[in-house]
RNA sequence: GACCCCUUCGUCUAGUGGCCUAGGACUCCAGGUUUUCAUCCUGGCAACACGGGUUCGAGUCCCGUAGGGGUCGCCA
């Protein structure tokens, strides 16, 4: 009933401006990091903007001169660019705007809808304080239906400082009204503001837009993301190995569902799905593992060109030289087989270096045993003997083999895996051996007959 | 403490009074396919926070309780 009154006030308000583009915007201050929370909720605000063929515009809140240097505009315009979030015109830098700021307050403060004091007493001079108009107030939220505060409960607020800078709230609003912002989704935290901003936008005289209030999203021990959770940085998931993709596509999910059972969607399908009314209005907790999951999807839905190219960058930054033709075989062995980016690296690892590790429980139960050093002998002349050396040969000598010694399939293919491999695990054996290529293959058989089973 | 909000499987969710002996996905478990691992296929475990109403009928509406969260800055 909630959710059906809220659509329809909600409607209701967007038809009497109806000639109005629907615009959103992310309004993200630049530390440096940007959070995962305020990543979705600008993912929602682009979602929602384009769905509804509006505008989606980008507000630079860089009034704190400390934290906001070039690199810290520059990690945000990248992570924003990772996720694929395109703006529409230039993006607004608040610094700009100070000196609007002020004048609005000074124009408050003629027709006298806030005052100067001392707050608090501090003797750090005179601040301006927005006077609250003192009638109950309230507002449809977009997600969480009607939304009613009383009179007594709302206090005057600071707008401009003792030192003449202005908070917040007074920029906030100022700057939405001068970006034209029809619709503000935004966090949770926020919606104590509301009740501030929307006595703020009328008092300036301006139309009341629309909001909507994201639930937080919260770490895997179900409470908040603090500071400490080293985890909850978009940068980091980058350098855990997901793919902008499909963070973009589990960061949607997580509190919104277009109503059906699909899970992974291309962007057009998400827009073309996306609505505020279908936003949880409660907390959701992130799962890493579906997220990895999800990563793997997107993983195999890359071309071949795409994955190469990551794979290359992975191996770069991982300090490994690799000839390129050699490389891209490899890769096409692991390609199905990688949930993220960074499984790359530990998977190919012994392709491209003879000094790769051996799994010492591999080698405990699967190599150090009687007869394996027979069996490895005779796979190896048998190698040596093959006119041709690829995948199909391979393949048949040692199924003759196995039929011929009556010995069972793991006892021959796992100890050639470990001995060229090091590990139990990995790519079908006759492909991995072809890529490998005859000489390294023996080698690699003679080597660990020496290290292992003398 | 005050004000506001939230509550379906472990997690993300579907569910807008009868289609719900509550559906899907991730995870986990079992079996199958596979030379290994992963994939893939089949099956399984698992939830309406609790208590009262309203109603012929409640996960869905109302009230209360409990739990969780947000906000109470001359931070944003």
């Amino acid at each position: 009933m909630n959710q059906q009154e809220s659509r329809l006030t909600f409607r209701k308000s967007r038809r009497r401006r109806y000639a109005v583009k629907v615009r959103t915007r992310f309004a993200p201050s630049p530390t440096g990091n940007v959070h995962i929370g305020n990543m979705r909720a600008a993912i929602y605000n682009w979602l929602f903007a384009r769905h509804m063929g509006g505008e989606f515009l980008l507000r630079v809140e860089d009034t704190d001169i400390e934290r906001s240097t070039p690199e810290a505009i520059k990690a945000l315009l990248d992570a924003m660019d990772w996720f694929g979030l395109d703006i529409d015109g230039e993006p607004l830098y608040q610094t700009t705007r100070q000196q609007a700021h002020l004048e609005a307050a000074e124009m408050l403060l003629a027709k006298g809808l806030a005052y100067k004091e001392d707050k608090g007493g501090t003797g750090q001079g005179e601040c301006v304080i927005f006077k609250m108009p003192g009638t109950d107030s309230s507002f449809v939220d977009g997600i969480k239906g009607e939304m009613t505060k009383k009179a007594e409960n709302m206090q005057d607020f600071v707008i401009v400082r003792s030192n003449g800078t202005p908070v917040f709230h007074l920029a906030n609003v100022l700057d939405d009204i001068e970006q034209g912002i029809t619709h503000v989704i935004r966090g949770d935290d926020h919606v104590e503001n509301t009740f501030r901003h929307i006595a703020l936008y009328k008092a300036l005289g301006a139309d009341v837009p629309n909001f909507a209030h994201l639930p937080m999203i919260v770490n895997a021990q179900g409470k908040p993301y603090s500071k400490r959770d080293g985890d909850a940085f978009v940068g980091d998931f980058r350098d855990k190995g997901f793919l902008g993709d499909a963070l973009f596509n589990y960061l949607a999910l997580l509190g919104w569902s277009p109503g059906d059972d699909r899970e992974v969607m291309t962007r057009k399908e998400m827009i073309e799905a996306f609505t505020l009314e279908r936003c949880q209005s409660s907390a959701a907790q992130v799962d890493l593992r579906k997220l990895t999951w999800m990563n793997g999807e997107y993983m195999l839905k890359l071309s071949r060109e795409e994955f190469d190219a990551i794979a290359f960058q992975a191996l770069e930054t991982a300090g490994i030289d690799a000839e390129p033709e050699y490389a891209e075989k490899v890769f096409g062995l692991v390609r199905e087989r990688v949930k993220t980016v960074a499984d790359i690296v530990p998977m190919v690892g012994y392709f491209f270096t003879e000094d790769f590790e051996y799994d010492e429980k591999a080698v405990r139960k699967k190599l150090q045993k009687d007869g394996v050093v027979e069996v490895l002998n005779q796979v190896k002349e048998i190698f040596q003997s093959l006119e041709v050396f690829n995948e199909a040969t391979t393949d048949k000598a040692l199924h003759d083999f196995v039929e011929t010694s009556g010995l069972g399939f793991g006892a021959v293919m796992a100890p050639v895996r470990i001995a060229v491999s090091g590990i139990q695990s990995g790519p079908d054996l006759f492909p991995l051996l072809a890529v490998l290529g005859r000489s390294r293959t023996i080698e690699r058989i003679d080597r660990t007959i020496d290290q292992f089973l003398q």
